[in-house]
DNA sequence: CGGCGGTGGTTAAACGTTTAATCACCGGCA
DNA sequence: TGCCGGTGATTAAACGTTTAACCACCGCCG
């Protein structure tokens, strides 16, 4: 089963020249006349010559492929992460093959060695929460949490907090409701670490956390925050998008008018954020940017290898630049607080009203 | 830079046999004995011998990988095509290398190039809106509707745009107001063909395009859906949850109630879906059995290949079956009609009222 | 007993590339 | 004239696998 176009020897042979002269020509590495490497490039480029893949990493060791294992694609904010690494990726001549784990953390060895057999470079591991990431037998970047250790590169989830909680401080709130998954994650720890920190000991927070708080029909699945805003709860801070999505329905569905009388924030900047009424006050990830660092950290220790520098790769590479400051995206699911605490009267609350 | 593990060549050598033989064993092609065999499969286990994909790729002529190109891996539906890409790919032996196009059709092409210079074996496009997939130099799988001319196989967007209108129609709605991005995505139009073809020609139906009324600071970004409600329409059919969200959330905004009021329905069953309160109707796409079908299809397609049959290769494959049903998933934003038409009260509304 | 088919293995070539080693040639210098 | 260094190209080996062709051996039949 040859494969399509055109091999090296082809484009030799009708020059007449050896194929070490076209190689070195295209690759510009050896001794070849300029007159000739013209000649050699030209008719390359009209027989629509594509170099082996194959035959080079045979020869080379190398794929020029990198593995992103991902703990669970489902993730909504895949695309973006996806899409940011398959741009640095190829910029950098590398292409992208993609293991899912499927959420267990025992696929995910699976998934690595899939990647592994291919024969990979280098991998990008944007683990489940709380697993770790052993030697492996290529450069790996850790893309987690900067309070992970061992962690290659992310986003400052803790700054960024901090930007939202002072955000909210800045509004006046003083008593705001931290909703997240779970307490396993360090990314959402550090989200929600970070608001704390911002909003100061004067301001009370309170955690909840809602994994477990599955949506199923029949169920009630409501989180009770029509209760904590009568407690005088003024602002719903959330660790994703898709909590504050939740946290903005289900306060409006109780009469509650965001941002007028409350407050809510997000994370992560989803496509969803755009569509709300309100739309969502949330903080976005530089994804390229994290994307490129550590794609340019892992061909980095992968040049080193080559000149034979002994790797010392044990542990996940480590990126120029640790953490990459999130950016904080003001819409309209925020507001200064309106109201004096504390503030019990929701039941008669008119609802519904459009924000000035 | 010699690959890691141990070489055929090295497992050979140390149980005193050919390379031959010991290729031949694993892949119990050749004649082994049984006894030797089975020494070797155990010797190579101990050793931890992994195949050099290289060599093999170099000498068959198959990467064992599978290229998926999407037309904008920032698409939300993506995680879960991906994911179940991956997956069929994975159980079927196949790597999956991604590519984005990142929007623009020009880069759609550069993008399959990429792929094509990396050998994939054979590719999944899912094309951008009006886009058309020539003759590659592999086979090709082309998801995206079954009224698009070499669609290989897709979900049955026009059918489960009739399972969503004759829930509409069951409910009681006349009067409905069709969402979606724009008008040149063939599954948008089928999925609003489809809903128009079973509410029938008794209802009244509009068709809203809002692809271009990108939410922006300051705009106005509001669709208008309130006065839609005051004109008489029951019910906002979408083609997407993302557009679904949008409308229910400019509607509850109004003060006009969901589903008591109007009813909502979305596309695609995406993470949001769950979240929003009243939680959204929509339709579910069966991507791992369009995944899975994608994947035999060309799969089937390289073994015709390798028989040396001449592949009709001209257009994308034909999967054992073309379209796959979704499904629908009824939650709370959907309800009978309550009142009559027309019914201009939008103004005196209450809102907010909780459904019973 | 010579040939024959089956069994269990080996040899060798091939896939396409890269690269170290080699070589032919030429002008310049001792 | 003999040698040397540089230039421009070739030769050959190597990467790891698969597979067609080959071979030695054995028991059996004619």
């Amino acid at each position: 089963m040859p494969r399509s176009g055109p091999r090296l020897s082809r484009i030799a042979q009708s020059l007449g020249v050896s194929v070490a002269t076209v190689s070195n020509a295209l690759s510009g590495k050896g001794r070849v006349s300029a007159e000739l490497s013209a000649r050699i490039k030209k008719t390359a480029e009209e027989m629509g010559y594509v170099p082996s893949q194959a035959g080079r990493a045979l020869r080379t060791g190398r794929t020029g492929v990198i593995g992103l294992v991902l703990a669970d694609i489902a993730n909504p904010l895949f695309p973006q992460i996806a899409q940011a690494i398959e741009f640095a990726a190829s910029e950098a001549g590398y292409g992208v093959l993609i293991a899912d784990s499927r959420g267990a953390s025992s696929l995910q060895m699976e998934a690595i060695d899939r990647l592994l057999e291919r024969g990979v470079d280098a991998m990008i591991v944007i683990p489940r929460r709380g697993t770790r990431i052993g030697a492996l037998g290529c450069p790996v970047a850790l893309i987690d949490s900067p309070s992970t250790p061992g962690n290659s590169v992310s986003a400052d989830h803790w700054e960024a907090g901090l930007a939202m909680g002072q955000h909210l401080r800045e509004l006046g709130h003083r008593k705001v409701l931290l909703l997240g998954s779970g307490s396993e994650s360090n990314v959402q720890n550090d989200r929600l670490g970070g608001i704390r920190a911002a909003l100061g000991k004067e301001a009370v927070c309170e955690t909840l956390w809602i994994a477990h708080r599955k949506p199923r029909n029949g169920e009630d699945f409501s989180l009770g925050l029509a209760g904590y805003y009568a407690r005088g709860f003024t602002a719903f801070a959330t660790t994703s998008d898709l909590h504050a999505l939740r946290a903005l329905s289900e306060l409006q569905r109780a009469g509650i008018s965001i941002p007028s009388q409350a407050s809510v924030t997000g994370f992560d900047d989803l496509a969803l954020a755009e569509v709300t009424s309100p739309r969502l006050t949330t903080m976005r990830m530089d994804m390229p940017r994290i994307a490129e660092l550590a794609v340019k950290a892992l061909i980095e220790r992968l040049d080193l290898q080559d000149v034979g520098e002994r790797m010392p790769s044990s542990s996940p590479v480590e990126a120029a630049q640790a953490k990459v400051a999130m950016q904080l995206v003001v819409r309209d699911s925020t507001a200064p607080v309106t109201r004096s605490l504390p503030y019990q009267a929701i039941q008669e609350n008119p609802a519904g009203e459009l924000r000035p």
